[in-house]
DNA sequence: AATTGTTTCAAACAGTCGTTTGACTTATCA
DNA sequence: TGATAAGTCAAACGACTGTTTGAAACAATT
């Protein structure tokens, strides 16, 4: 009557096609863009489908944006340990790397969050609570320990925010890198390049705010250019010494 | 016949109206999902308008991106001077981070850049060529002095783009950092405190860098996680919903 | 006043979209 | 075997899309 085998198999062979053909077309062209009608014949299945196992279009995307973030989640964890902090960094830098970088992850998982971040849907909600926010409390128990127990709240934030800026960075500008510099592959040894620069270039970054003290007075305040709305174009710029 | 003054003036007045209108909608809702009939109705013009004047909606499209992108250039451009290399990496950093974040130009400029970047259209070779890749080249040549005349080209490329993506991140991850950190506005002061910090970041990056030699051997490379699928925890189904 | 070229406009065109419908097939169990 | 329910399907519905059309309004010249 109810939970037959067959039935069941049946039920989930085709609910699955649709999340599998759903999640190909979302990160190729957008939620907004995606059309039950593609998604369905991808999937082989008819246009009605989507309506009878997700209710509507949003709550396939609720599941696709779900089940991907659950599967980056569960193939390139956190590594865990009690190791020093610095290699905790770079244990969380590498993992995020691949999750939102790697070519088995990035074509869907990776291009989807992009999307998501840029244009939010209804389920950032959730997702923020079940995958993001746990990953921001990983990074800030880490920055935290590698500042010192003193450390301004709002610096940890910042210094957090910087590292997650320079890792999404690669994946949210991606069609810009690949019209300045074509040719820079992110493969496997890319990922390893990238894993190792923004891993040294972060703690360097962390351990300098660390040295100069308090963050509202480290680095060198850079030089206003505010209400300087110049004539339109502006003369010569750039002037590049050689050393 | 020609080039009356009320003639010109008409004409000048709705294409300027529809380039105001178009640059508010596609800011808010992107390329795709946006519709001629918003903008020529927030314009107060016929639907007709946006044919007649340029050609189609992707030709005002074109038009919008690159006037918002002059007008984001000659607003905040990037201070030039014969300053110390840190000063100028400071200059480059607060323009950028204004063009894209300030309120006058977030709402548009920043947020057709983010869209543009994630989704690209057919207009973004012409924004690499015009706006992006002279920002590029600036920047590389500050980061190459930085970094010291014998520095690896692709460590310059780098660090460039580890400055880049901390800047960027405020402006593409806004929602995400909307509900990671509700109240943490991003006003005048904000800015203010995300120049310092990314600066101070940056330029301890960038000489921590420096100090390891070359990029091959910095940092410490961080413990490998890949390879463990794991048995994807997908356990129960859930039944179909119908109405 | 008649003519010319430019700009606007309501209306319509040709498609595509998400979703629904009702009949049809298949599998289960009394 | 017949009753019951699940799942699939072609077809259609209503709404919305970008774009076109031919007429009308407009200003300047002839």
């Amino acid at each position: 009557m109810r939970t037959a085998a067959s039935k069941n198999a049946n039920h989930a062979a085709t609910r699955g096609a649709l999340l599998h053909a759903a999640a190909d077309v979302f990160a190729e062209v957008g939620f907004r863009s995606a059309t039950v009608r593609d998604i369905c014949r991808r999937a082989g299945a008819n246009v009605a489908a989507v309506s009878y196992h997700f209710g509507d279009k949003a709550g396939l995307y609720s599941e696709v944006l779900a089940e991907q973030s659950r599967l980056a989640q569960s193939r390139y964890p956190v590594p865990t340990g009690d190791d020093e902090p610095a290699a905790q960094l770079g244990g969380f830098i590498r993992s995020f790397l691949q999750r939102v970088l790697s070519p088995e992850l990035h074509a869907r998982h990776g291009r989807i969050m992009a999307r998501e971040m840029v244009e939010p849907t209804a389920a950032l909600d959730r997702l923020v609570a079940e995958a993001i926010r746990p990953q921001s409390e990983m990074l800030r128990a880490i920055v935290s320990e590698l500042l010192g127990s003193a450390a301004d709240p709002a610096a940890v934030r910042l210094c957090g925010m910087s590292v997650v800026g320079q890792i999404l960075f690669y994946c949210h500008c991606r069609p810009v890198i690949d019209r300045l510099f074509p040719g820079a592959e992110l493969d496997a040894t890319g990922l390893d390049r990238l894993t190792t620069h923004i891993t040294a270039f972060s703690l360097a970054g962390i351990r300098g705010l660390a040295a100069t003290g308090t963050p509202s007075r480290s680095g060198q305040p850079p030089r206003t250019t505010r209400g300087a709305p110049r004539p339109a174009v502006s003369g010569t710029v750039r002037k590049p010494k050689r050393s």
